[in-house]
DNA sequence: AGACAGTTGTTCAGATTTGAACCAGCACTC
DNA sequence: GAGTGCTGGTTCAAATCTGAACAACTGTCT
């Protein structure tokens, strides 16, 4: 690649708009998952990911894979939904170093709580208006980009 | 809406491969800029801005509209751009209160040295792995939501 | 003029994120 | 079983973000 390839017109306007949209999107989201449960976007990935493990409980490591967060970033959010009661530490039993994230039967309930509110976002903002052909055109892109992004 | 109204399949598929792929596009960025030029990404999104911009200058709040960020968060950048040389401060001639933020000469360059590698990036993750079809669908979808989110 | 509501940008405190440094435990070799 | 390298999670300092509070200015209405 001897000269910088610019982006055309086109290329551009999808790379503004899906960067600006991810923004507005996750300030709106933030916004109502603070007012009307006191949780962070991050902390309610958390719990989600943690009610669809096996066994309601997931390895650290793995969890911050999964919700995109450093794994310091994850030590200080589990801290902080342990301090609420929604998840507790357990040590592994296999693997002595690791660390397993139970989620609470508080948690459980506090995510039944919050989650119709918050997809109710998710779709008023996103998913109700894109038509179907939109979203699997959508899926399919952002999952392309995701695996290469994980590699 | 008496209940919840819960994602199919299909469209949860898409919100979770949009949130994870926002995310780790959003962090793959963020390292590449720092590694390569010392900035992060709203740092360089400013600069971007600002050199479209008439003039190469713009209105503080209309800066943070556009970046998608807090005042405050602006006002922080923007001193750190300051030190650096690469923007400056001006009173607004037809508004004593309000604050142009001007793109310097090294600004310009800066700019220019950095962008062919950032653009890279967007390629090799995102613009360059879809069709132009898909491309054109993101494009609506999220035109859609970002003109709903900015009401 | 003067009052008043709205806008602009900054400051401030508090929360969160990140990467580097670190220690502990695992796995594999000699 | 000691040595070695790798992985898992936490701790730490530094940077950044947000919302609320604030002060200064604008525009409008009377």
């Amino acid at each position: 690649m001897t000269h910088p390839r610019w982006l055309d017109e086109t290329e551009m306007a999808a790379w503004r708009a899906f960067l600006s949209t991810s923004h507005l999107l996750e300030r709106r989201i933030e916004e109502q998952l603070k007012a009307t449960a006191g949780l962070t976007h991050p902390q309610y990935e958390i719990l989600v990911r943690l009610a669809d493990a096996p066994g309601r409980q997931m390895r650290m490591t793995e969890l911050a894979r999964g919700v995109v967060v450093s794994k310091s970033a994850l030590t200080y959010q589990i801290g902080q939904l342990e301090r609420a009661g929604l998840v507790e530490r357990t040590t592994c039993p296999s693997d002595e170093r690791g660390v397993l994230a139970v989620l609470t039967e508080a948690g459980v309930s506090c995510l039944e709580r919050v989650a119709p509110g918050h997809l109710e976002v998710v779709r008023a903002y996103l998913i109700d208006r894109l038509t179907r052909g939109e979203l699997e055109a959508m899926t399919t892109a952002m999952c392309k980009t995701e695996q290469a992004l994980r590699q």
